[in-house]
Order: structure tokens, then C-alpha cells, then sequence
RNA sequence: GUGCCCGUAGCUCAAUCGGAUAGAGCACCAGCCUUCUAAGCUGGGGGUUACAGGUUCGAUUCCUGUCGGGCACGCCA
């Protein structure tokens, strides 16, 4: 059995009432197992159901006489038949008939029909939680930025990912965690360090000339001012002592000049190890108050932007506890290391990467392959039955290694899942923005969220395939009209409240009221889409694709709109309203959890 | 050069593990507020799914090749 059919994805996860009562989609499918066992009893087909795209052809439809065609050698349109004829009756098939070149197609009854919108203000915010993960553990790593300054639109769109993709994964009946990894021990964070250091000794007069591979950024000014109130000038040392050694500054003439960013490299260098042996005690005091304050500021960030971990894991805690040396010497006692060129590689060519990689460098220090090794070990021996690793598509290349390390470990790499999230480009008056990191002018999430807000952003960096380029349009984003997305759902959401509240009534009473009443075009069709919330949610959760539940909230919020227009929900028939009022109080209770599972608010009114 | 991803309406994008007549929004055209929010609705035109083959009952989807775009190919992280 493959995974993620209706016969699992229907099965709602709702203990607390009817526990071992089916779901509407489930019945179907056992009365088509039935037919089966009596047509066709050892084929090796997997019964599953679809929806059929256009109306007309029924809630259901099956597919079962055209796979079975060829093995039992008899056409689709008579096998379609006999498993017609060797269907239960069910009181909630209203009709079933063979289409086209052999689909049977279902037909619901209308009372069948209905019973959702029951189904949905029962459970509230239970509907559309599916067992597809059947309570498995799986871990979501996401956005783990290095933590040497603001999180840009880029990160943005891998918190808006990851996290939107943890919700549905929690919604799917898996246990997530959600985790930062913090790249806090490696050269980067000692570059920010000095940055930070440099930005400082010039507020005492230093006129050391600031590397153009710092960090340039206002905010590790901001962060030397800190130090000074904190440290006074304690830390200060003269210029000459700093740049001790160091090759200078070499003028970059043109862009991809090897030569002169070597240099700078080695300049960089220079000025790490001078800061590191004369401040001494005092480097570590920089170092803790530059990571401390941007990881502050990248959780403060995360947090307004609707994204919560449950866990922020220190790379500096793996060297810390030993386990980057535990698992090079594992590695090496299973035989997968070597010397050459006075460092060791790991053997990761045999294990389908397409070349060797060091993991500890001629001057013995780990490289950042190393305490990713151990982080992933860590992820597994943690005890995680899936794990994630949301990542930005230009660390592609990077996958084969780490699976190679894991399966050189022992463990199933194929646990391991790496959904790749593309470029952002920001679009402003029909023109690309430009972006350069180079010079600290990039967009930060921080500002694209006061300027479009956080449900627009939330929504529009999940409207795209992840694996998609991204236009991010900042004008439509911030629009108030008809044209934005996010805007249009959230306006249906508020219309049914406006009508609620207008009513009056006690909403808990409408999930016992008849329905009877419900029989327009328009009214089926709302239903249809409430039932297919389920689904929605296991398809985004098995593809790992929450821009599927975006657009199906978009065909939601449309169909009710329609329907809004057409309809006078607040009639003075007295069953009729009842009626209306529970059917359109059931598609607020979905649009209302599936933005949630984007990070987007519902308003009650607009 | 090698590997991975992508190519669908004028634009931005969907398309349920291969299904029925490839769908939305924007833009364009024509309509709808004395009625629960017009941030809305109704209708219309618009396609050789980059191209050429192959697999089969059936291909936007899978395979091969060509063309075009992006990314990655470090003892950086």
C-alpha cells in the first residue's frame, strides 16, 4: 500500500467523538473494496478514490476498470460495469455511472451531500486534521541563518515556508518539532565579532580602515555602542597592535577579482587572530555580545512574523559536548576517512556524492561539514522518524554529502528530506528592486513586513511553489483592493462574521439545525469544497507544498463570495436562515484554520 | 564543462503520486450596489503546455535528445 490515499486521509482524527465511526469518503472506498473482492479479488491495484475536476462528474470517481483492463485482459467499459453491479447499496449513493473511457463516477445524495457542513462546525478546529503521519515524530529545520545580522526577505520566505509547513505537517497527525540551528561557532560570527570590534575602536578614534568583507551593517555600529557603555574603553588597543601583520586593504578593481578578495581574506585573518590575542578574555565578551544581541534580534524578528521554534540548537554546543570529534572518529572507525594533503577527507564518493570532502582541515580545525555530520547524527539519534532541513536552493549540492555521511553512519538517509526554497526577487513599481548583501543595502524582513504587513507577506511567500522563483510584487502586496490575494480571503472570513453578528444568534446551536433547506447549485458546490479540506491538507503535508492550501483557500473564499452575492443568507424564513447561517459559519470555521496554518490573522471585520 | 531545478494564456502562476473539455488572478471588453461589507459578483475573448522523438487505453506530468533560463561545483559557512 502506498501511502496518502483517501483511505487514510479521511480517516479524521477525532477521538473525542464517534471514534470508530468512518468518514463519508472512506465508506465510499469500502464499498468499492467490496466490488472488488468479488471482481477482480487478487489484482494488485490499489483502491483509491479521486475528486473529479469538473462538475458533472460526481463527488467521486474511480479509475479501478482502467488500471484492471490489461490484467484481466477484458475492456475497461465491462469491468466498469461489473464492479457497478457488485457494489453494496449504500444510502449515500444517490447514482453511480460509467464515463468516458471507463471512470465511475459517484454520486452523492443530497442528505450525504449535506452532512458535512455538520461534520465541520462539530469539529471546528478538529475538521481537515488528517492521521496521514499517525503520530510519527518528525523535526523541521528552518530559516538557521547565520546569526551576523538582520534576516533579509530571502530568510523570509524559508520562515514563512517552514513554518506554514510544520503547521500543516502538525494538522497531518505528525508530531513536529520545530528547530533554529545556530551557526554560532564558525568564522563568520568571529568576522561580525571583529566588525563589531572595529566599529568600536573607531568610536575611540581608531583610523583603522574598515574591510570591505566586514559586516557593514548600522546595526554593528549600534552594537559597538553597547560595548562601550558596557565595557568602556577597556577594550581599546592601538591601531598599530591590530594591524600587526596584516597584508592591508587590497582595492577591488572589478568584481570576481581572486586575487584581491584572497588578500582581504587574509587581512581578515589577520585581524581575527590580533583580536583574539589581545583582547584575550575580553574577544569572548565581543564575540557573546554580538551573537546574543542578533540572535535576540532574529528571534524578536521571527516571533512578530508569526514563526515560533521549539528549539534553537547551538553548533558551539557540538565542540563544546565533544560530539563533532565523537562522530569524525566514528567515521573513521567504520574506514570511511583518509589522509591526504595533510587533512582528512571523508570518503563520501562512495556513497553516490560526486567527490571526496574534508572534514578537518590541514590546520586541524573542523570544517562546517563536520559539525553538520554531528548535528544531523544528533537529529537522528534524537530519535526524529522524519527529518526536514528547509534549505535555499543554492545549497543544493550539499544534499548527496550529507546523506553520504549519514548512510556511512548507519543511519536512513532516506528519513532525511531537504525541500529546496528559491530566490525571492522584490518587484516595486513594475521594476525589480535591487539587492546587494555586499553593502548591507539588502531588503530585511523586518522592513518588507512594516510595508506589506504580516499576513500579506506570510500569504504572498506561499503562493509559489517553493522550488519556484519568487516575484514578490511589494505594490500588490500593500494594495487594499480587489487584486490582493491575502486581502480576498480574509474578506470572506469577515463577511460571514458581519452576517453572524448581524444574526445575532448563538453560533454553537447551528451545528443541530436541519438542512434539509440547502439545495441550490451554489450551496453543493460551498459543500464540496468543505469536504475537500482534508484533503487539501494532506496533499500540502505528503508534497511538502503549502502553497496548495493557499490556493485552496483562494477557491474557498471565491465560492463564498459567490455565494454571497447571490444569496440572502438572513431571509425572514426562519429554517432557511438557519440553514444558510450554519453553512456559511462551517467555511469560516476552514478559512479561519487554514490561515492560521499560514501564519495569517481572520478577521472578524475589515 | 559536469550535476540539480525550471520552461504552461500578453504578465504572474495552478493543475489531486499519469486521467475526462489544461484552470485562476492581473490586463482588456460588457454588465451588477434602495438588499447581510462593491476589499465583492456575473459574462466574454485569449493555449501546438519551449522543441523533437519515445513509453500506453490515456502525457503538462514518466524516459531520451535539442534549445533557453537559474543555481551549485572551496581545506567558506
Amino acid at each position: 500500500m502506498r501511502r496518502g490515499h483517501y483511505n487514510v486521509a479521511f480517516n479524521q482524527t477525532d477521538p473525542m467523538t464517534e471514534p470508530t465511526l468512518q468518514s463519508l469518503p472512506e465508506r465510499i472506498l469500502a464499498l468499492f473494496r467490496d466490488a472488488m473482492r468479488t471482481v477482480a479479488p487478487h489484482a494488485a491495484v490499489a483502491v483509491v478514490l479521486e475528486r473529479p475536476r469538473q462538475a458533472g462528474h460526481g463527488e467521486f470517481a474511480s479509475t479501478l476498470a482502467l488500471q484492471l483492463a490489461k490484467s484481466l485482459q477484458r475492456p475497461p467499459g465491462e469491468i466498469a460495469a461489473a464492479l457497478i453491479k457488485a457494489l453494496p447499496p449504500s444510502p449515500l449513493v444517490e447514482k453511480v455511472e460509467v464515463a468516458g473511457p471507463g471512470f465511475i463516477n459517484v454520486f452523492l445524495t443530497p442528505a450525504a451531500k449535506r452532512s458535512v457542513v455538520t461534520e465541520v462546525l462539530r469539529a471546528g478546529s478538529r475538521w481537515g486534521a488528517v492521521s496521514l503521519g499517525h503520530g510519527r515524530r518528525v523535526q523541521v529545520e528552518f530559516v538557521s541563518s547565520n546569526p551576523t545580522g538582520p534576516l533579509h526577505v530571502g530568510h523570509g520566505r524559508g520562515a514563512a515556508f517552514g513554518a506554514s509547513l510544520a503547521n500543516v505537517l502538525a494538522k497531518a497527525g505528525y508530531e513536529v518539532q520545530r528547530e533554529y540551528y545556530v551557526n554560532d561557532a564558525g568564522r563568520q560570527m568571529d568576522i561580525l565579532a571583529v566588525s563589531t570590534w572595529l566599529r568600536y575602536l573607531a568610536g575611540f578614534g581608531s583610523k583603522i580602515p574598515f574591510p570591505p568583507n566586514g559586516y557593514q551593517g548600522d546595526y554593528v555600529t549600534a552594537m559597538a555602542d553597547t560595548l562601550r557603555k558596557t565595557c568602556g574603553h577597556s577594550l581599546f588597543r592601538a591601531d598599530e597592535s591590530v594591524l600587526d601583520g596584516t597584508p592591508g586593504i587590497a582595492p577591488l578593481l572589478r568584481e570576481g577579482d581572486k586575487e584581491a578578495e584572497a588578500r582581504n581574506e587574509t587581512h581578515m585573518d589577520v585581524l581575527i587572530a590580533n583580536a583574539k590575542s589581545l583582547l584575550g578574555d575580553g574577544y569572548k565578551t565581543v564575540h557573546q555580545l554580538a551573537l546574543h544581541e542578533q540572535l535576540a534580534d532574529c528571534r524578536e524578528d521571527l516571533e512578530a512574523f508569526g514563526v515560533v521554534f521549539d528549539r534553537w540548537f547551538s553548533e558551539q554546543s557540538l565542540y563544546d559536548d565533544g560530539s563533532v570529534a565523537r562522530v569524525v572518529d566514528r567515521l573513521a572507525a567504520g574506514g570511511h576517512l583518509y589522509d591526504q594533503d595533510g587533512a582528512r577527507w571523508f570518503r563520501s564518493s562512495a556513497f553516490g556524492d560526486e567527490k571526496d570532502r574534508v572534514v578537518q582541515r590541514e590546520n586541524g580545525i573542523f570544517t562546517y561539514f563536520a559539525s553538520d555530520i554531528a548535528y544531523h547524527a544528533n537529529k537522528f539519534e534524537r530519535g526524529f522518524e522524519r527529518v526536514v532541513d528547509v534549505w535555499g536552493a543554492d545549497h543544493h549540492g550539499y544534499i548527496p554529502r550529507v546523506k553520504a555521511a549519514l548512510t556511512a553512519l548507519g543511519f536512513d538517509a532516506g528519513r532525511l528530506h531537504v525541500p529546496l526554497v528559491q530566490f525571492v526577487s522584490l518587484y516595486r513599481h513594475g521594476e525589480k528592486a535591487q539587492m546587494s548583501t555586499r553593502k548591507g543595502q539588502f531588503v530585511t524582513l523586518r522592513e518588507l513586513r512594516t510595508e506589506v504587513g504580516r499576513d500579506a507577506a506570510r500569504f504572498f511567500y506561499v503562493l509559489r511553489k517553493s522550488d519556484q522563483h519568487l516575484d514578490f510584487d511589494l505594490d500588490l502586496a500593500k494594495s487594499e483592493s480587489n487584486d490582493n490575494p491575502v486581502y480576498y480571503v480574509q474578506y470572506a472570513h469577515a463577511r460571514i462574521h458581519s452576517v453572524l453578528q448581524k444574526w445575532g444568534g448563538d453560533a454553537a446551536l447551528l451545528a443541530g439545525v436541519p438542512l434539509d433547506v440547502l439545495d441550490s447549485p451554489q450551496e453543493f458546490v460551498l459543500m464540496q469544497w468543505l469536504r475537500a479540506y482534508p484533503e487539501a491538507v494532506e496533499a500540502a503535508a505528503r508534497d511538502y507544498a503549502p502553497h496548495q492550501l493557499a490556493f485552496y483557500l483562494k477557491d474557498l473564499a471565491a465560492a463564498l463570495h459567490s455565494y454571497y452575492n447571490a444569496t440572502q443568507v438572513l431571509v425572514s424564513e426562519e429554517p432557511r436562515k438557519l440553514a444558510r447561517l450554519a453553512l456559511i459559519a462551517a467555511v469560516a470555521v476552514v478559512l479561519r484554520d487554514g490561515l492560521q496554518l499560514l501564519g495569517v490573522h481572520a478577521p472578524e471585520s475589515m
